[in-house]
DNA sequence: CGGTTACACGCAACCACATATTTGA
DNA sequence: GTTCAAATATGTGGTTGCGTGTAAC
């Protein structure tokens, strides 16, 4: 039952690009998405393998299948054999990776054809990233999310019987996760809003000690407006953790308490002080067991979460580029990092620590949260001369596309 | 060692206009 | 209290010019 690309007629369909509701294959998914900036922008996903009409959600491990949410919901209801199937969520991808890329992404795939790059699509994979707000997406995603985003993938199975809609939700009731209410003087415990925490619903996990027990949320629940539903509190005052304690909250970490001390991460491990790496792992078993040493449960989420203070709920694709979530969390090592071997070395610590705020301070203020995704695309392309816009129907004596870039 | 110059960098202002928000009927 | 239209405010990005800091002389 293969459905052929909407734009050519010919190929199979793979993927499915909401912007376009269009199935493409991947070679003319490339071309099509390789015209401009903006539609480079356009997410998109695996094509259902049942229906061959809806972009697949998960992936059943045991079918071997690429599931929407209705075929998912049908063929893993609580009534079906295969309730307990274990899938794993498919994310999003935009930009132009190549089927190499892409085999990466989606390294369960085993039938992705060879796309010859684009020349005129050099950003690839790392233009890509994740987008989409949209509840019924599983393409939520950090801005910035790049590959380790994409790549990402979280196990789920034995879904709850009857809701449907818990799935989705993932466990965020119960004792799949622990949402406490954001008090102004507890800066020590930011509550995590990792959009793409990992959600582990089953129990075989958890006997299995995965790492996820303690946070489990579903990215489509968290857009900002939620998160103040959810903490009762505005993301503004995790900003001001930061920016109020100023350069004085970075050199005084030492100072924690010893019960607090005991339940931060050990000196993180390289690959692990990297959240990028922890989340890439993610995409393939091994890696996602040995990410079960990365991650001492909610501690190193609430790392990662303090990433997203800056985030708009309305972010969308455009936005990841330039929100400063992505250099924080792919920098890694946060500010509340514990010191480590380096920190501790007296003379150039601090030096370096003073060093690293600045840093931080400068991309905080040039990290531009773009809350209209659309007035965002309009001044992307609207004319200017000498940076400024002009009206639409006004003469300029030169083409701004032809000097400078429009985007 | 203080003054001058050159350079690099950060940042605010500017523009048009679609869209969000507020106000008044 | 609700609805709707009008008025007002907001946000968007590239370029420019000004202010400031630093190094060289």
């Amino acid at each position: 039952m293969d459905a052929l690309c909407d734009f050519c007629g010919e190929q199979r369909s793979m993927v499915y690009c909401r912007s376009d509701a269009a199935s493409l294959c991947l070679s003319c998914d490339r071309n099509v998405h390789s015209a401009n900036a903006l539609s480079r922008r356009h997410t998109r996903t695996l094509l259902c393998d049942r229906c061959v009409g809806q972009p697949a959600a998960v992936r059943c491990l045991e079918e071997n299948t690429s599931l929407c949410q209705n075929c998912d919901w049908n063929g893993h209801g609580a009534a079906s054999s295969a309730a307990g199937h274990k899938r794993q969520t498919i994310n999003c991808y935009s930009g132009c990776p190549s089927s190499a890329e892409l085999s990466r992404i989606w390294s369960f795939s085993m039938d992705i054809p060879t796309v010859a790059a684009e020349p005129n699509c050099e950003e690839g994979i790392n233009m890509m990233s994740i987008n989409d707000n949209d509840v019924n997406n599983h393409c939520g995603a950090p801005e910035d999310g790049r590959l380790l985003d994409i790549a990402s993938t979280v196990l789920m199975s034995d879904l709850p019987t009857g809701d449907k809609f818990k799935p989705l939700i993932g466990s965020s009731s119960g004792d799949g996760m622990n949402l406490l209410p954001l008090n102004s003087d507890q800066p020590a415990e930011p509550v995590s809003t990792t959009p793409k925490a990992p959600c582990v619903t089953d129990k075989d996990m958890f006997n299995d000690g995965s790492v996820y027990g303690d946070f489990c949320v579903d990215d489509a629940d968290l857009t900002f407006e939620n998160y103040e539903e959810l903490f009762g509190t505005s993301h503004v005052q995790t900003e001001q953790l930061f920016d109020d304690a100023g350069i004085d909250s970075y050199f005084e970490m030492k100072d924690v308490p010893a019960d607090e001390s005991n339940e931060q991460p050990k000196p993180v491990q390289p690959e692990c002080s990297n959240v990028a790496s922890v989340d890439s792992g993610m995409s393939n078993p091994a890696a996602r067991a040995d990410s079960s040493h990365c991650i001492p449960g909610r501690q190193a989420i609430s790392n990662i979460s303090l990433s997203f203070s800056g985030l708009t709920g309305e972010s969308s694709a455009g936005d990841f580029q330039d929100c400063g979530v992505s250099s924080m969390i792919l920098m890694g090592e946060p500010p509340w990092h514990p010191p480590g071997p380096e920190s501790s070395s007296a003379g150039g610590s601090r030096d370096n620590a003073l060093t690293r705020y600045k840093e931080k301070k400068k991309r905080r203020k040039f990290d531009k949260k773009i809350r209209y995704a659309s007035r965002k695309a309009r001044a992307d392309v609207r004319k200017r001369v000498k940076g400024r816009f002009v009206k639409a129907g006004e003469a300029y004596d030169y083409d701004p596309l032809s000097q400078t870039r429009s985007y």
